[in-house]
DNA sequence: TGTGTATATTCTTAATTATGAATATATCAG
DNA sequence: CTGATATATTCATAATTAAGAATATACACA
């Protein structure tokens, strides 16, 4: 009766990193590239890497490979409702914060096909 | 656009404890006094009290007071609404885990009037 | 096969969090 | 005021987490 919280806590551990809910609320929208995350969130891929291992070791997102590129996608859509609800707690205690829409945009420099390709990429249609 | 992340952070870490987890349980079904929750979690009542603070500067859960006993709640039921999402997402990784109701129940041994006054007690009614 | 690129891991140290012990504060009863 | 009870805080230390640096792995392409 009490490991069953143990695990939950698990889980609420990975999301309690600024860094880790930028990177779950970027793949709420939209699997994602290492190198994309990487380049929107002005970290070193490294960084952004173990991050993602964290989240991952939660069981939070859920990997694939295309080639040179690891997506990334989030494992259970309520994950984005966590974040959503922890969103709205937050402007609850401080409505001075700002949570914007993240818009899937390709990246300068970033060398994955989703901000190169013009068929695959999210502002072509 | 990186220290609202923080605040999302900071409530995150609340949750992201086995027995603030279990506190913020109980408190979603009823107020409760610190010694009924010490008495639940059977945990040392400074313990507790660490704990409720923990809660209290994340802005998770309110305060009053009547005469000796100090009760608490959650200040926004959006918190269960977290609670309850997060333990979807546990038994979404592992469906082993039980996340069984709980009912708020006098406890034996508990001295504030909810577990000892037949008109204010839970089970009066 | 060798080189370049994308990603992951390991190691180390700093920072933070967890938690027990002791103690302080606040209220009530007398 | 005094003692008893409920709750909070402070302090010290153990445990965990954060994050940079260096390095390893895996695939693509020539």
């Amino acid at each position: 009766m009490e490991e069953t919280y143990e695990a939950l806590s698990e889980i609420s551990k990975a999301f309690a990193h600024p860094t880790r809910l930028r990177i779950l609320e970027l793949l709420s929208v939209d699997e994602a590239c290492v190198c994309h995350l990487t380049h929107i969130l002005d970290k070193r891929q490294a960084y952004v890497s173990q991050q993602l291992g964290v989240l991952r070791d939660a069981g939070l997102v859920d990997v694939r490979r295309d080639g040179q590129m690891i997506y990334y996608r989030l494992a259970d859509a309520r994950a984005a409702g966590v974040l959503s609800l922890l969103k709205d707690l937050a402007l609850g205690s401080n409505p001075k914060l700002r949570y914007d829409p993240v818009p899937r945009v390709p990246v300068a420099g970033c060398p994955c096909p989703r901000c190169n390709e013009a068929d695959t990429c999210c502002c072509a249609s």
